[in-house]
DNA sequence: ACCTGAACACCGTTCAAGT
DNA sequence: ACCTGAACACCGTTCAAGT
């Protein structure tokens, strides 16, 4: 209806495409995103993309490469857990600044240099904090992994409590589990509510690990 | 091609429905899974399947509580950190068996009694360990996304691995991180590639966070 | 190289209709 | 209740063609 305006020759990047992927992506849910709407919102054809992504798998890897090039570097002058817990910090935050991200780091793991960021900078931390290669090795994928599920199922859980009928449905659902069959679930559904995000749970966890790794050995 | 005759009328049910839509999501990846292919596996028209479900996501949901209803009971008469272990590495193991899970599981929370099942299981090993029920929350859930996260991101790694296309661009990848922007990744390269999966793995980061629990108080 | 337009082989879902 | 068949409004991608 609004009849977009045709974009003049020359003007598309694979910039562009990317950062108003991104737009589209965060603005109305990655599952929704289609290259057909993302060429309407740039003013061209479907095909025009077609010109800087080979598909649309390869335009997804562009925006997840471009998101984590936004990891912040690693605090100097800090002990090592601290190190540890800053670049844990900061990918949870990027996932929860832009919630894609979480489904583009599912989808299509670690080709492309910008996922070796976190790598390097976790890998580096524990190296220098003396740990053996294997050690750190293990540490870094137990931290990333423990990072990506923690932050994704929240990321999840916020979504489903944004749309009141989902919220309805969760409701019903607790309400409707039998006391006999689930007795812990339903003593405890108050402080399970607490856990479903923020800053609190995902430290928990995060100290949980540091605290193992410093006991074990 | 294959013709498939027709399925007469009042042989459909729900179970059926969902048996066949779990085989061919084993079968072929859940990406490639489609209401129009399941109607013809099951020799209908696709109208068919709205009669037991109100969509796919109804379907999808279905298909989720079925195998969460396969998780196997905790285990008598052993210590609490065996009975955790034991629940964490059954959720795992069905997930690696049924590689959708993980996205199911990812796409849709909580709603579903079966959900259920795991938390009541978990929270409980964890209250008659002397737990209070904010640490006991807490530990669920982290435990929860930590087996949830470290699965999925193995299932993913393991996919790639079967493609020989993917193979070969993982492998350029690696071979060109600069040593000198990704010293300790390049240096790490054999320990990384085997942390990616197996069971080692998945228990170091589980006794890291049991040995947190059991260090912290 | 950069982009168009038509076409192909798909989707999930609605709607009206048949048994 | 159970299922069909046609139709709608979408997809990603190929192909041939234009500048």
């Amino acid at each position: 209806m609004p009849a977009k305006t045709r974009t003049p020759r020359n003007t598309l990047s694979s910039e562009l495409i990317v950062r108003t992927a991104l737009d589209l992506m965060e603005g109305q849910g990655s599952d929704a995103f289609s290259l057909r709407g993302l060429a309407a919102e740039l003013g061209v054809g479907p095909m025009a993309l077609y010109t800087y992504f080979r598909n649309k798998d390869d335009l997804y890897d562009a925006v997840r490469d471009h998101l984590m090039g936004l990891i912040p570097p690693v605090p100097e002058g800090v002990a090592w857990p601290d190190q540890v817990r800053a670049v844990c910090r900061g990918l949870r935050a990027l996932m929860l600044q832009h919630p894609c991200l979480a489904q583009l780091l599912a989808g299509r793991p670690l080709s492309g240099h910008e996922t070796a960021r976190v790598a390097e900078d976790l890998l580096g931390v524990l190296r220098s904090a003396g740990f053996d290669a294997q050690t750190a090795a293990r540490t870094h994928t137990t931290l990333f992994t423990y990072v990506l599920g923690a932050t994704s199922w929240e990321i999840q859980m916020a979504a489903e409590r944004q749309d009141p009928q989902e919220r309805r449905r969760l409701r019903a659902t607790i309400e409707s589990l039998s006391p006999t069959e689930f007795p812990t679930v339903v003593e405890l559904t108050p402080e399970l509510s607490r856990t479903t995000g923020g800053d609190e749970q995902f430290d928990y966890g995060l100290d949980l690990l540091l605290a193992g790794l410093q006991a074990g050995g």
